[in-house]
DNA sequence: CGATCAATTGACTTAGCTCAAAGCATGTGG
DNA sequence: CCACATGCTTTGAGCTAAGTCAATTGATCG
């Protein structure tokens, strides 16, 4: 089961301070954040389950996750909102609509802060509040282009969009030719981009035949021209991924 | 052609002024906001131009518009990201990717603000800007759960889920029935959710025959049973639209 | 090394797109 | 005020991309 880390929790505690803006010289509020906050690690399909009473904000200091929701009775249709990475910071509100939770698709670890509180704190040094308001406005701005584009969208034009961002999350690359191996599961990937497993699959050995994607495996990927992938998905610049 | 309003400034003005959280008595922060803001008045089809250097702010006081992405050089797929109505703030980031408009579907009334300073001087007052990041925060959340439904939807349940949302944001109407006016066309229906017209068309007929809504003219609807309509557009409970 | 579950591949069905024609609104000129 | 013209909307007839069902192959773990 989850485990409030003790021990670890430093390195994770570390890796949150070192993501608030520096200039601000305002370590106090940083000690304060750091106060409420606490060390949580998630082992591989564990879920952080929401507090029905609070909005929390969880930053991932490690590992990658999967944001579902849980559309109560059925078992069936996981829909996977967003996948989340190191680095990562998420709003998980409370239950408005439906049930949200968070799944570790690897080990990882994970800050969870109350929202209000820490936003309460937040407030006492602009900046800090500042960078978090200009990151939201940034991911919904890309949230809705990729909504948009999204409805257009073939699903060969999908699963490019999908690798050339995971690329871009996960190798840090942009163009060029790179490698690297995707932590979730092919139902993930459809479940995130309104797609069946078959479809995937399809659209994935199509991409091989055509020699822009190798395959190792069940997760390892080779995109030989990440830039012609993206052109594939339509993009015209670049947005990252959701 | 577009119009820099002077005498209509006003209405507009204190219309955004109203939408400030007013608990902070800091009358002074809503004056400095307002003397960097202007009023524009846009006929309908008009655009307000992006500034290539800046983002924006944008308050719509009045009227109805929608944010387009005007893809560089083709002029048959006008990509429709959002409708906005009175009440709204819209962040029309500066061209990351793509080239973002926003057109009039009727005469509307707008203040723009460069979102720099309008940031600058909102940090000054935390309340205002911790309104604005817990809006941006919930507009990410229903953006982002409202991409992942569109993925899995069918055309009919988009366009209910379309409609319920409307009545939610034209009508302010939630369950029931009710009647209310489309300021936007049917292609502009379909490019925002992914289908074409004729598919859009019908759907709506189909809705039409099962007796769920009634239409006259072009624009005006009649929906006789918004909870009825959101429990087909799958809607598990109440997400307000994008 | 076998059991189990994920991924692939194939055959068939269907929702929604495309192409094409006909009906209505809305607006304009006589 | 009516007639006409234009452009939006509706409706129809195929076609194609993606979903469904089903069987096979391949990977991972005990």
């Amino acid at each position: 089961m989850a485990t409030i880390s003790t021990f670890f929790g430093h390195e994770c505690m570390e890796a949150f301070r070192a993501a608030l803006p520096i200039g601000t010289g305002a370590q106090p509020t940083a000690d304060r954040l750091c106060a409420i906050g606490y060390c949580l690690h998630l082992a591989r399909s564990e879920e952080l389950v929401p507090d029905p009473h609070e909005d929390r904000l969880v930053y991932v200091a490690g590992g990658s996750a999967k944001l579902v929701a849980h559309p109560g009775s059925e078992a069936g249709s996981g829909q996977v909102l967003a996948f989340h990475f190191a680095g990562d910071m998420i709003s998980v509100l409370r239950q408005i609509d439906g049930d949200f939770r968070l799944v570790a698709l690897t080990d990882c670890d994970l800050v969870v802060f109350p929202a209000e509180r820490f936003l309460d704190i937040a407030q006492g040094d602009p900046a800090v509040l500042r960078s978090v308001l200009a990151r939201s406005l940034q991911a919904l701005h890309r949230s809705r282009t990729r909504m948009m584009q999204m409805g257009h969208k073939s699903a060969q034009q999908r699963i490019a969009d999908f690798l050339v961002s995971m690329a871009e999350r996960l190798a840090g690359c942009t163009t060029g030719a790179c490698a690297f191996a995707l932590p979730m599961s092919r139902r993930d990937i459809g479940d995130s981009l309104g797609l069946t497993i078959e479809t995937v699959s399809r659209q994935l050995t199509e991409l091989r035949v055509v020699g822009l994607v190798e395959t190792e495996g069940r997760s390892k990927v080779c995109l030989s021209d990440v830039a012609a992938l993206a052109r594939l998905a339509g993009r015209h610049s670049r947005p990252a991924g959701a």
